[in-house]
RNA sequence: GGGAGCAUUACCAUCAA
C-alpha cells in the first residue's frame, strides 16, 4: 500500500512494461485513488487486457456498471477475468439477469467464473439456482468445487434448510481435504445449526483442530437460535477459559 | 525450462442502518 514509494521506482523506471503500469494503476485502485489510477490507464501507452481489467474492477467495486460496462465494450479483447469481473459486478448489484447473460455466452470459462455466478445466486437469494449451478459444474465441466464453491453454497443450503444436501458436502469436504480451511469450518458448523441439525452442528466443531474465534461464534449463535440458550452461553464462557477473545 | 500486473468465497459472529 505504499503508494509514493511505488510510484518513485515507476518514476525512475528507464523502461516500463505493462505489467509495471498494470501494478501501479491497482496499487492506486485499491488504495481508494481512482482518479489518478484513471489518469495513469489513460496515460498508458498500449494498453493490454490485464489492464482494461484493473479499471474495469475497479469501477465494478464501486458499483458503478455503467462505466464498467463501457470499457468492456470498448476494450479490444476480453478474457475470462475481464467476464468474471463483469459478472461480479452485476451480481453485487442484483441484476443477476445480464450476469447469466455473460456467463452464458463467455467464450471460455474457469473454477473463478463458476464461484462468481454461484456465489451471485446465492447472495441474491436464489439457492436453488446456486444448486443447480452447482451441480452443472459438477456434471458439466472440468473444474471442481474448491474452498470458495463450499462457503459460497452453504450459506444457500442453510436458507433451505435441507441438511442432505448439505450431508453431501459436508462429505465433499472431507473427501478433498477442505476443511483445513476455517471458513469452511465456520460455514459447515453455521449449516447445519441453521437446518437444525444442532447436534451434528456440535460434532464438526469438536473435529475441528484449530478453532478460530468465527467457528466459537457460529456455534454460540447455532445453540441460541436453536433455543439452547444456557449452553450458548457455556460455551461462551468455554471459549474465554480456552483463552480465545470474543470479538 | 522458470518468474512479475488483473477476477470469485468470509457473513460465521458482533455492531450500525
Amino acid at each position: 500500500g505504499n503508494m509514493s514509494s511505488a510510484k518513485k521506482v515507476f518514476d525512475e523506471m528507464i523502461e516500463r512494461s505493462s505489467v509495471s503500469w498494470t501494478a501501479l494503476i491497482d496499487g492506486y485502485v485499491k488504495a481508494g485513488n481512482l482518479s489518478v489510477a484513471k489518469g495513469l490507464f489513460d496515460l498508458m501507452p498500449e494498453k493490454d487486457t490485464a489492464a482494461y481489467n484493473v479499471m474495469i474492477d475497479a469501477y465494478v467495486k464501486l458499483g458503478w456498471m455503467g462505466l464498467a460496462r463501457s470499457l468492456f465494450d470498448a476494450m479490444p479483447e476480453r478474457n475470462v477475468v475481464s467476464y468474471t469481473s463483469m459478472i461480479d459486478g452485476y451480481c453485487s448489484s442484483g441484476d443477476l439477469g445480464e450476469a447469466r447473460l455473460l456467463f452464458d455466452t463467455m467464450p471460455e470459462r474457469n473454477l473463478f467464473s463458476w464461484n462468481a455466478m454461484i456465489g451471485g445466486y446465492c447472495q441474491n437469494v436464489q439457492p436453488q439456482e446456486a444448486l443447480r449451478l452447482f451441480h452443472e459444474l459438477q456434471a458439466q465441466s472440468n473444474f471442481e468445487p474448491d474452498d470458495v464453491t463450499v462457503v459460497s453454497i452453504l450459506p444457500a443450503i442453510a436458507d433451505l434448510g435441507t441438511s442432505e444436501l448439505g450431508n453431501w458436502i459436508y462429505h465433499y469436504v472431507r473427501r478433498k481435504k477442505l476443511d483445513s480451511s476455517s471458513n469452511v469450518c465456520t460455514a459447515l458448523v453455521d449449516m447445519y445449526a441453521k437446518c437444525g441439525e444442532i447436534e451434528k452442528a456440535k460434532s464438526v466443531f469438536n473435529d475441528i483442530k484449530v478453532k478460530v474465534t468465527s467457528v466459537w461464534n457460529a456455534l454460540i449463535n447455532g445453540l441460541a437460535i436453536n433455543g439452547l440458550a444456557e449452553e450458548a452461553l457455556e460455551l461462551f464462557l468455554e471459549m474465554k477459559h480456552q483463552g480465545i477473545e470474543p470479538n
